[in-house]
RNA sequence: GGUGCCAUAGCUCAGUUGGUAGAGCAAAGGACUGAAAAUCCUUGUGUCCCUAGUUCGAUUCUCGGUGGCACCA
């Protein structure tokens, strides 16, 4: 028998990809709800843009981390692994395997590898940073991470400013080198972790995103997004689908062009997710097709082989 | 039907006073431990529409063809 019976199915691949059916049938199949891990999904009043299961699908299998959180509400990678490790230590009591599914790629490696233990930046310090960098621009923060922490610096990607503002702000809430904190460790979990990988071929996928994206359309993600158009500073809307439509609302572009750069850059997002799954070699790879029982065989046959 | 203009990267175009060419966008590759659907980095060889001619050499000039656009009938 295998150490621990208790295994996390994690079911990832880019988004468009097919990843909802296949995990909703193999979550019925092990009688195992489904843990989302979408940064966006989490999120209320965004369920069309972000492709959220359904009522029909929620109803067929419970959901967990699906619209649980206001739009307002600064959520992060961080509060996730502590959330998901909570609800999975729970549901762990009474099943042996659980599904995860998800395209949220810094989310899944939170629950699989952990991240540092950070404290949150308070609101006045991560206000005061993001006024300087506005104020001064990229030069300033590049002075700041030097003078502030040396040994970041010197790896850090220094034309990034979303990096480089992070190293400031914890710098100032810590009082201490951000580098410090990092101790870029790999933390042991106490359950199994089994990633499935899905896969299909570009010119396919780029295809099922732009036809989802009409789609969308056609469901009311204008509307979605003319709702939620007075918050469209919050973090939580810095999604695809929605600044395309705000900038759209803001006249600075036609509907069809609006569209036609939301197909875009999911394509780009979809992109930016299979580089990051590309370099991950636990992953084990699936071909996204109808034939779902074949692939839950597949599934099965890699549950038995890895375990017992 | 006639006349004129155009034909160069996936698209829109620039350019070569004749020595086989380069921008924007698209696209591709990559980084990424708390905003991650975010943020950032890198990458430009293509029958220069086809045939014939002039020429040491034609994508460039000339004739013809084909396709597109405009105007005139």
């Amino acid at each position: 028998m295998a150490q621990c019976s208790k295994t996390l199915l994690l079911i990832l691949g880019p988004t468009g990809v097919g990843k909802t059916e296949l995990s909703l049938r193999v979550a019925e199949h092990y009688g195992s709800p489904i843990l989302s891990c979408d940064s966006r999904q989490i999120y209320r009043e965004i369920p069309i843009g972000t492709a959220a299961p359904t009522a029909d699908e929620q109803a067929r299998v419970k959901h967990y981390f699906i619209a649980t959180r206001d739009l307002e509400e600064d959520y992060n990678a961080g509060q996730y692994e502590r959330d998901a490790l909570a609800l999975l230590e729970n549901l762990f009591q009474t099943h042996d395997i659980l599904v995860m599914t998800g395209g949220s790629m810094l989310y899944a490696d939170a629950v699989c590898k952990g991240l540092d233990d950070l404290p949150a930046v308070p609101a006045d310090i991560r206000r005061q940073v993001q006024q300087a960098y506005e104020q001064h621009g990229l030069a300033w923060l590049q002075t700041e991470v030097q003078r502030l922490d040396p040994d970041y610096w010197a790896e850090v990607d220094q034309a990034n400013p979303a990096r480089l503002m992070h190293c400031v702000e914890l710098c100032l809430t810590t009082g201490r080198p951000y580098s410090t904190l990092r101790t870029q460790t790999t933390k042991q979990r106490p359950f199994r972790i089994i990633k499935i990988g899905l896969d299909r071929p570009r010119a396919e996928l780029y295809e099922r995103i732009n036809a989802r994206v009409l789609q969308m359309m056609a469901e009311g993600l204008k509307e979605e997004a003319r709702a939620v158009y007075p918050k469209r500073q919050l973090n939580s809307l810095q999604t695809v689908g929605y600044r395309e439509l705000f900038a759209y609302m803001d006249g600075e572009y036609d509907l069809p062009r609006a569209i036609e750069l939301i197909q875009q850059n999911t394509r780009h997002y979809a992109k930016r997710q299979m580089t990051w799954f590309r370099r991950d070699d636990t992953i084990h790879w699936l071909q996204a097709n109808e034939d779902y029982e074949k692939n839950i065989h597949s599934i099965d046959a890699l549950l038995r082989a890895d375990g017992v």
